[in-house]
DNA sequence: CGTTTTTGACCTGCGC
DNA sequence: GCGCAGGTCAAAAACG
């Protein structure tokens, strides 16, 4: 049984994020730059963490384009190198990742999902839709039951559940075996939307928070009264505009989100640094400290902005020195 | 009153 | 086939 417990263990984060991807380390994908580009969501419709995430369809290149990402793009983006309407035809969703940083500062944040994907990236929104609501009721019948490409975040956060822009409804929670912190799992309110996402408490580091989504939002990020990211609106998390879910979960909070890297085979979450500039784009609760004037948008780089000089002062403030060495020596690398 | 959260039960997948 | 753990459902409760 021990082993069995020891590869539960394991899994209880992985399983729950990912293993589907493969995101590479010194880069989740750069907050300065996509979170900045809001300047345009901001414009157009208002893109929401998530949206950038899995729904750069809407009005503007996806954020994987506009970085650059080369092959592995979450979701449709994926090989998609042009905006293209949700219904992305066929998208070969090669599953395996292949993280292929483009550049030292291309953040490239594969998705691919192994799991999943295939079938519904090819469908259109609709049958998306109907396949939601069919997975809600009757499925529990044969077929395995497919998932959809997942993105695993890992937040230092005072709170559970962060601002995102959009709206969740939390739908369960359930223990995690050798976890003292349970998991949530939330659905978008968005009935067109089967997006879901799970949170859960690192059990190494009760500071940080795993936060896996999985989908991709079928609509825009609802609130978000002036575009996401860039703009910082107050106790706003991930430009979200507002309160997620009941906005229950409130309280202070600040939020150093990080990608995890989720290796299938290796199973294993690498305490990637943190953020390497996450600064002002990402926007948390009570961390007004941290952040540039609310109005101060801040224009799309192309390229990595003077991060070195970012995450220094900020990080050490926040992260523990274990993890800053971690976090120069992954930069290093 | 509508929406969201809570929570126990049920379903499913997987390893043994 | 069995048991375990993750994931989801859905009724009840809580909240605004």
């Amino acid at each position: 049984m021990e082993k069995k417990e020891e590869q539960r263990t394991e899994n209880s984060i992985e399983n729950a994020a990912l293993s589907d991807q493969m995101i590479p380390s010194n880069s989740f994908f750069m907050p300065n730059s996509i979170f900045d580009m809001p300047c345009e969501a901001d414009q157009k419709g208002s893109l929401g963490f998530i949206d950038m995430l899995n729904v750069q369809d809407f009005t503007s290149p996806s954020i994987f384009d506009l970085l650059q990402i080369p092959p592995a793009i979450p979701l449709q983006s994926q090989s998609q190198p042009l905006p293209s309407p949700l219904p992305l035809s066929t998208v070969p969703e090669s599953s395996e990742v292949v993280n292929t940083p483009a550049s030292p500062n291309s953040s490239s944040m594969s998705s691919s999902s192994t799991e999943a994907g295939n079938d519904k990236q090819t469908k259109t929104v609709e049958e998306e839709e109907e396949n939601t609501k069919k997975q809600l009721k009757p499925k529990k019948k044969n077929q395995k039951r497919q998932r959809e490409p997942r993105f695993a975040f890992m937040t230092k956060s005072e709170i559970d559940h962060l601002d995102d822009g959009y709206r969740w409804r939390k739908y369960g929670q359930k223990a995690v075996k050798n976890s003292p912190f349970p998991r949530s799992y939330y659905r978008c309110t968005s009935t067109a939307c089967g997006v879901k996402k799970r949170v859960e408490r690192s059990s190494e580091d009760p500071s940080i928070v795993v936060t896996t989504y999985e989908g991709t939002h079928t609509h825009p990020c609802p609130l978000t009264p002036r575009g996401s990211f860039g703009i910082i609106p107050e106790n706003t998390t991930f430009g979200g505009g507002g309160s997620s879910s009941g906005g229950r979960a409130g309280g202070s909070s600040f939020a150093i989100p990080q990608v995890v890297h989720y290796q299938n085979q290796q199973h294993q979450i690498q305490q990637q640094p943190y953020f390497h500039n996450l600064a002002p784009p990402f926007s948390f609760r009570n961390t007004s400290s941290l952040l540039p004037p609310p109005h101060q948008e801040r224009p799309f780089y192309p390229s990595p902005p003077p991060l070195a000089a970012r995450d220094h002062g900020l990080l050490e403030d926040m992260l523990p020195s274990k993890m800053l060495k971690e976090t120069k020596g992954d930069r290093e690398n």
